[in-house]
DNA sequence: TTTTTGATTGACGCGTCAGTCAATAAAAAA
DNA sequence: TTTTTTATTGACTGACGCGTCAATCAAAAA
């Protein structure tokens, strides 16, 4: 079976069998093992591509979080008013490609992770700063000076409601979070 | 210096140190060993008196959650309006003793281990109903049906502030999300 | 055909950690 | 005083996991 340009392929596998261990295991506590195995390689394998087991981990953040930020950009698209770009926001982070269980295990564990890995906090970083900068730049020609104190709010409220989630038992209610969130930017905006 | 009379002592002990010791490492990833030194004491008086690491790990969880019980009970005593209440319900969860680094860190770490131990997803939901049917009591009197939906969303701000606490650098602002998450309770009765 | 290169793994060393156990020491009870 | 009970720990073990390494295998290059 041995054949050339195996690497990406690998590698790519091996993230996406990482978040779905991950996911399944509700938890970092995953051994380098069980990913290989899933991935259907060895765990020494594993090493090969990516030295270390921390590097996995780092990779399947920095996926989860680019798959993020695509959709984020993705739904703002086309969209002309700065409230339309706000809904999309919204419904961006909780859509169903998002807002999974698995994905929100995942997002959930690196978020501890980032108390103790830079890399880790360092990606947790980017997104919240990207996800600040979309929202103060749509909310400042609605909601003027209060732009900057709303965004951290709205963050707030989304990433609350992705935590509380992860203690759920039943398949994600996207379209509940997407309502309250809205809900809540639209009566800022209609009071000025 | 064997006096009897120790278990209690040591078992406060080793509880207070594993809260620690968690916030510090920001990760439920401690060992006995680790807790036990912090509290004076050699890992085999631990098991000794725990029996196993997981029972550590979820007393010092029902010490966390059971303070901040207390203050949510002690917050709302002596409050006569039901809006007075719901904003000590907001003070009592950002307080000084609460809002600390090193419980937030903690918090985080069992919302995480809740994903695979019942224990620990039990307690966090007891917190989580506790928690909703305070808000309900509270909100319905004042917007009515609404409040089911409201009092998740309030919910969901609350542990979002927490979450984003978690990764922040400085110590906590708890005046900041105090302002937000009573400022959107006013503005939900404002409205009526 | 021979050589090189990339893919792949089984076996293993090294460290760590949870939990056990037998032994010691001192207080309390008999 | 002798016996029992409680507190306490050093030493140990069995399991497990990361990361390494030498060896194998097949495709590609020479």
């Amino acid at each position: 079976m041995p054949k050339v340009g195996m690497e990406p392929v690998r590698r790519l596998a091996l993230v996406d069998a990482a978040i779905t261990e991950i996911g399944s295991r509700g938890s970092l506590d995953v051994t380098v093992t069980q990913i290989a195995r899933r991935a259907g390689v060895s765990s020494a394998l594993a090493h090969h591509y990516f030295g270390s087991k921390e590097n996995i981990l780092t990779a399947a953040m920095r996926r989860i979080l680019s798959m993020l930020g695509d959709d984020l950009r993705a739904a703002q698209k086309g969209k002309e008013t700065a409230i339309e770009r706000l809904h999309a926001i919204v419904a961006a982070s909780f859509s169903e490609r998002n807002f999974r269980p698995d994905v929100i295990a995942a997002w959930l564990a690196f978020y501890v992770s980032a108390q103790t890995s830079g890399d880790a906090r360092r990606l947790l970083k980017v997104y919240h700063a990207r996800l600040r900068s979309n929202l103060i730049h749509e909310l400042r020609p609605l909601i003027g000076a209060r732009a900057v104190r709303e965004a951290e709010t709205i963050a707030a409220l989304i990433d609350g409601f992705y935590i509380r989630q992860a203690l759920r038992a039943g398949s994600p209610d996207g379209r509940a979070a997407i309502a309250a969130t809205s809900g809540y930017i639209d009566r800022l905006v209609a009071q000025g």
